[in-house]
DNA sequence: GATAGCCCTTCCCCTTAGGGGAGAGTCAAT
DNA sequence: ATTGACTCTCCCCTAAGGGGAAGGGCTATC
């Protein structure tokens, strides 16, 4: 399967099925006479594999290591799960980040009346040291 | 105000501050003679609203803005409650989107045993296409 | 006066995860 | 044979700086 099928296939874009075949994540066969990407069948579930986990927000790094497990069909689950609740535990600081700053930037925002006059709580809110 | 003493005053680093007057954001008037950068209080100032700023999530180009009207006193407060209004809906958006893959990523981890075995849900989650 | 140690400068490469595009080669169909 | 779609590599770009090298400056101490 030429790149562009394995892509569409996948999911994903030409350009990152490029990218990962340089980075060594999804390597695919390469043709002696063209150059050109082979990919098989177990490539594009790799593929889609990658592109599940990167949109659960799994670094590269991640789908690498997440990548060797599901090829390990040995690999304890415990491994799995740890790398899991990392993320867990990133969402989780992430989302506590946010909310915290919604918070106080809506409390700015609600000061503000929003109108033609220059007096602004926002910009004051920013401004004190 | 040398940047050293500048950036300790605004809680940020000299690189920050060297970025910032590389990029216009902040800058400060430069020595003919040595080369260093010179910083007024007026910059402090402007460096600790940066600052702030970019804490509440407000890119370098948002931050850019909104000292625009930081430093007109007479802009109308309407336009800062815009770019603030705007910054809550992405981060609302943001929220969303880590609360829907928190769900679905806990899913998969509360159905996983993560002991010796291999079996494991979460690879099977990712998995499957 | 000389040396040490810290501060300043510019310059360049590095980070994430690819996107955009140029220039050149390849494939399939007409 | 030609056309159009596809592929290749190579290079620059993103946001917001961080790390570090090489070179110059400032002040204190010996």
């Amino acid at each position: 399967m030429k790149i562009g099928d394995a892509a569409s296939a996948a999911g994903l874009t030409v350009k990152t099925l490029r990218y990962y075949a340089n980075i060594g994540l999804v390597t695919p066969q390469i043709s002696e006479e063209t150059g050109y990407r082979n990919y098989a069948e177990t490539d594009v579930a790799k593929l889609k594999f990658v592109g599940t986990a990167r949109r659960f927000n799994f670094s590269i790094e991640e789908c690498r290591e997440l990548l060797g497990l599901y090829e390990n069909k040995n690999r304890p689950s415990r491994e799995v799960k740890k790398i899991t609740l990392n993320k867990l535990d990133d969402i989780d600081a992430k989302l506590a980040e946010l909310q915290e700053l919604k918070q106080e930037l809506q409390t700015l925002a609600n000061a503000c009346d929003g109108d033609d006059r220059p007096n602004c709580p926002i910009i004051d809110g920013l401004a004190k040291s």
